[in-house]
DNA sequence: AAAATAGTGTCTATAAGACATTATGTC
DNA sequence: GACATAATGTCTTATAGACACTATTTT
């Protein structure tokens, strides 16, 4: 322990020079989830170096001196996923910062959780189906979060925290706005529900639910897809997360 | 911006240095809060030199290379207040890492919320009625939230963050648990909550709710106080925060 | 007996959950 | 007309909230 310990950030004397003690780094990662069908997914970059060689991580970057944490967060994910001005839902999640997360040296990261709409769905802040790797040639790819390769650090814990928030925030919130396209059938968001939640909802309280709240809206369109009734297209009222009775 | 921001932390190759660059410092700052009769209090410190010298803030500390960021608030903590072993609730809240928020340096805190017994609680991890000022001479007090002095940086931003935690957690886990002594009245677990959520509850759907969710027990004693009926002490069954149905 | 707080029950309204059938389009 | 998904309503149960009086103790 070194004598930057003990010293107060209250109390800081003002000629304090920031730089006369070794910090720890700061990064940040950013779990990007998108519900595609029946699975939720997750991208995920695979190391090409040691520590954990060949384990996949959640993509992140450190923080340099002139960039707020947030803004650190929307690059990454503008760079991984190739989304691009249109803000995807982008929300703070954990600090994790236990001394020896990284066997190198004391790396405290900030994690941010993004939630995107199926690459497929044709909105501009869907990411591309192919995610970009990383200079080094890192591979960059989605995985459903139910089948995952070994994973780098805590990343594990991380994404299990990620999960964990999204599905309590479905519950109180419209978060799931997000995750579908501008025009969306009941069924479609129904199934991101229940990908998320990971159980199945009875059809007709999901909808009475949904269309008590003042969420949604028809579009006046319908989804004609095979043999058998067309669907009628809704959108959020709100392209924001609200917070529900 | 420098040459650091543009390095991902996933593709760090195996011998980078983590000192060829500038970091930022990494602080963790507490809030303390106490419920007092009808108020909700918080520790403050004040400040004596420049930045906001005179200015009062919540206590905080750089992090060490070789301390856990949990351990560090426990001891900012702990330093503070006086409060022994036995652990008080303490939950992460929130990373504010705006680039300007110290107009020292770049300096990113973790902040961090206690709930604390009443000082004359007489429990073993209630904090001392007169907190400890820093090695700086710098006051150290207990304020009611809504009569606060001119806070610091953004600790006022980081105390209604806070603030706000503890209301919705109260909604639907037992966190109360850790701002009671080990035998309370039923009034006074009210008074908690009232005092928390600012506004008055009803006092038959309060107890009726509270009783029924197998959090409480009546420890058979009785608390005389004046000229009136005394009242049923109660214990919580668990102390530890239980999430409510 | 006056004062002061403790303690208690009913009714209503709302929300959640179980549950099965009809509607409408394509092929 | 066969097939496939869309769309819909009722009943039961649990929960939340409004609301006022009686009980017990001290002085």
């Amino acid at each position: 322990m070194c004598a930057m310990d003990k010293i107060d950030a209250t109390e800081l004397p003002p000629n304090y020079d920031p730089n006369a003690f070794e910090h720890p780094s700061v990064s940040v990662d950013v779990v990007a989830l998108t519900a595609r069908g029946k699975a939720l997914e997750v991208l995920l970059i695979q190391r090409s170096e040691k520590p954990y060689a060949g384990y996949w991580a959640v993509p992140g970057g450190f923080v340099g001196m002139e960039e707020d944490l947030d803004a650190v967060a929307a690059r990454k994910l503008s760079e991984k996923t190739g989304v691009g001005e249109a803000a995807p839902y982008l929300e703070q999640l954990y600090t994790f910062g236990k001394v020896d997360r990284d066997p190198r040296h004391r790396v405290i990261t900030v994690a941010y959780y993004a939630l995107l709409p199926a690459p497929e769905s044709g909105l501009p802040n869907a990411p591309t189906d192919t995610p970009v790797a990383g200079a080094n040639a890192a591979q960059a790819q989605w995985f459903d979060v139910h089948d995952l390769p070994p994973l780098a650090f805590d990343h594990a814990e991380i994404l299990h925290m990620a999960i964990a928030r999204l599905q309590a925030k479905l519950g109180y919130t419209s978060v799931a706005y997000a995750l579908l396209p501008e025009e969306f059938t009941l069924t479609e968001l129904q199934t991101t529900y229940e990908t998320i939640l990971a159980r199945i909802l009875d059809k007709r309280n999901f909808r009475k639910k949904m269309l008590s709240l003042d969420i949604l809206e028809a579009t006046g369109k319908e989804r004609r897809l095979g043999a058998h009734r067309p669907a009628q297209l809704f959108r959020w009222t709100k392209r924001e997360p609200v917070f529900l009775p």
